[in-house]
DNA sequence: AGCCAGGCCCTCC
DNA sequence: GGAGGGCCTGGC
């Protein structure tokens, strides 16, 4: 478990000065990475095959890795929290909406993250018709049933399984996990992918109406799923997942509760929001969330 | 007890 | 081409 890993990530911090706008807490607990938790005065998560320990002190970030040294891990870093976005450029380009510019005055500096795709691939996978502990659990187990132990943590600590590794498991060993029907569109997309049959990184490079056909076509990825991994980890800021959450928003706020379907929907939004629309997306669904889990307390 | 959750896929209109 | 039901599982 997370929580209990004392030994994991505890040596000497690097340091980086860092002034920017950056709310970590929204950026990794808003839905879009799931492999992030509290420990102690740090938030620690797994990347690049490492625990990451990360935290903000004054003018600074703070950063710990186990087992590599945290000065080789920050430029990952960096680049996977998109320090570099100019958020008040992007701020600019959709705050002409109202709804949005009242999100963004409560949550500025939450980041849209650059993750690895295939990571986000599997991991948005498993989020059809779950819920964030559920989410959070699957992902886990699937680290631990076929990633790699991270050495200094005492084998409490999983990589994210290659796609090899999980190509090679089964669709009843992935069930037993508990993902349900979801464990054969897992298996299926991983073979995919580990027989190169869809190179993901090159993605990066496509445009957006190009790779999302060809992220449409994976087993288990439909328009939702893949406008995920298109914002999170494709460089494709003009994304729009609409889920459930975001359809009400929508109905709701912007289309006085005509009925589109999901991907006319996405296409309204994307027209409306322009360029950066998947940051949009991101501030109303996380502001939605806040707020409905605030009414309506466990 | 039954419904629905951060959907996808297939079938039938 | 579009709406509707089924699917694993867990939580309320």
């Amino acid at each position: 478990m997370a929580g209990g890993v004392t030994t994991a990530a505890s040596g000497t911090p690097y340091r980086v000065s860092f002034n920017g706008p950056l709310d970590l807490e929204s950026t990794l607990f808003s839905g879009q990475v799931f492999r992030w938790r509290h420990v102690g005065h740090w938030y620690q998560g797994v990347a690049f095959d490492n625990v990451i320990r990360i935290r903000r002190t004054g003018g600074s970030l703070e950063v710990v890795g186990c087992p590599d040294a945290a000065a080789d891990l920050w430029p990952l870093l960096a680049d996977y929290l998109s320090l570099n976005a100019d958020l008040e450029r992007i701020y600019n380009s959709i705050s002409a909406d109202g709804r949005i510019r009242s999100a963004v005055a409560r949550y500025g500096g939450m980041r849209v993250l650059r993750q690895d795709p295939w990571e986000c691939l599997i991991s948005f996978i498993c989020t059809s018709a779950s819920n964030i502990p559920r989410i959070t659990r699957n992902i886990e187990s699937i680290c631990q049933a076929f990633g790699r132990p991270i050495s200094g943590t005492g084998g409490s600590m999983h990589t994210f399984p290659t796609p090899e590794a999980l190509a090679r498991a089964t669709e009843a060993e992935v069930r037993e996990l508990g993902l349900g029907y979801r464990a054969a569109y897992l298996v299926s997309s991983a073979r995919t992918i580990a027989e190169g049959a869809v190179d993901l990184m090159a993605l990066r490079e496509a445009p957006y109406e190009e790779a999302l056909e060809v992220l449409t076509s994976l087993d288990g990825v439909g328009d939702k799923v893949a406008n995920c991994i298109l914002l999170f980890s494709l460089d494709k800021p003009e994304a729009f997942p609409v889920d459930t959450h975001i359809d009400q928003c929508l109905r709701e706020w912007y289309l006085d509760g005509s009925k589109l379907n999901r991907v006319k929907m996405r296409t309204w939004a994307q027209e409306h929001f322009g360029r950066n629309a998947g940051y949009a997306n991101h501030y109303l669904f996380h502001d939605r969330r806040q707020q409905t889990s605030t009414r309506l307390p466990k």
